[in-house]
DNA sequence: TTGTGTATATTCACTACCCGGTATACATTG
DNA sequence: CAATGTATACCGGGTAGTGAATATACACAA
């Protein structure tokens, strides 16, 4: 079990990271981690402070990727700016396809610790949602939105949010869908009328539920 | 401490409501909630077999007058359908400015509870939120949203419990008022398509986004 | 080259505590 | 009596976290 190609402080949060997003992170001991990562547990707490170090760690280290995922599907995806935000939502559909799927991370550690409201987990799980709001409404001014693409982006993260939780109560990626189409509704409507009201106002956009 | 007036069974479900609500099901022992309930453990374990029969029963019991509450705002809202499901979202954000307002106990429970996928109080949460999504596409059927009714339940509830879970995060309820002004639209837009192209076609709505 | 010092990295064994749940006995009330 | 409800005291097991010793690696001096 033991792989000793990655250093072993990686092997440790990769672990835990694993363990966290099955779980949950108080279904988790941290014997557990210890044992999956192929370690005592002294030596996880050599390179720990704590249990809620390497949860605040292990929040902090998806930032960054999970961001540039965002990114890359909205780049991959062909279209305008609204379908390029839908193709996000799509991608995020696939993924909840997989049974091992389990929701956003930073949303569930927020639930989680609740009762510790400045826990540097929760503070992290904050500040990566706003990174993603603040690259929407980035996204929503270059495309001309003006004065609506920060509210827009706001809209967009209640989305995107309600979808992760909803799928993730339902176990339903379709909502996820619905969500993409919501999404991709409300940005073409603000960009057309943005851009001046001769455009393609109000086509009626089908739905696209199951 | 100690409150007579009520039955046992339902104080200590009162008690272990409240725990649940302010720290999570997970943080809560059932010492804690014995204490508060002014009871024996042994007099808990007489009324609830175990700690999970009494996360289930407790939110079996919110269940139904959630859903009154829910109902009452929107009969409570002066205006058309659209303003009335506004009312909802409108009365969550003053609900939210409480600070021990805590989110939504459906949604939070099933995240808690993630790594249970049948648990009985994880079948209950689901159930609740179907309930409230089903008695959304009533309201639109009976508007006339005709096969649009439940695209557009689904469509709320993704706005629902987006803001549930964004409120939560960041605590800033305008959150929940972004998500009253959304649904508002998206409901009258969908609405006066229904009824014919010649009324209140988009006349743009402003936000109200701080 | 060999010896010594020092910082890093790891292990085994352990503590102190808290958790859900229970055995048993006693009290109250119809 | 019989049913219902409550209290004291306890259990086995899991939890986060630690003490003390050891292994490894590299720096530098004799």
């Amino acid at each position: 079990m033991k792989d000793r190609s990655q250093p072993t402080r990686e092997r440790i949060l990769q672990a835990a990271g694993g363990l966290f997003h099955r779980d949950g992170i108080r279904a988790i001991s941290v014997d557990a981690i210890a044992e999956k990562a192929g370690v005592t547990k002294r030596t996880l707490y050599y390179h720990f402070r704590s249990k809620d170090d390497l949860v605040a760690t292990h929040l902090q280290a998806r930032d960054e990727p999970n961001l540039a995922l965002f990114k890359r599907w909205f780049e991959e995806t062909q279209g305008d700016t609204a379908e390029k935000i839908a193709g996000i939502f799509r991608h995020l559909a696939q993924s909840a396809r997989n049974a091992k799927w389990k929701g956003c991370g930073f949303l569930r550690t927020s639930v989680e610790l609740i009762n510790l409201p400045g826990h540097p987990a929760v503070v992290a799980a904050r500040a990566h949602k706003k990174r993603v709001e603040g690259w929407l409404g980035s996204i929503f001014t270059e495309a001309g939105a003006g004065n609506d693409a920060l509210p827009l982006a706001r809209q967009i993260m209640l989305l995107l949010d309600g979808a992760f939780a909803v799928v993730l109560l339902h176990r339903d990626p379709s909502y996820m869908e619905t969500a993409a189409d919501t999404a991709a509704r409300l940005i073409a409507d603000r960009l057309s009328s943005a851009a001046g009201s001769e455009s393609s106002l109000h086509e009626r956009r089908p739905f696209a539920d199951q």
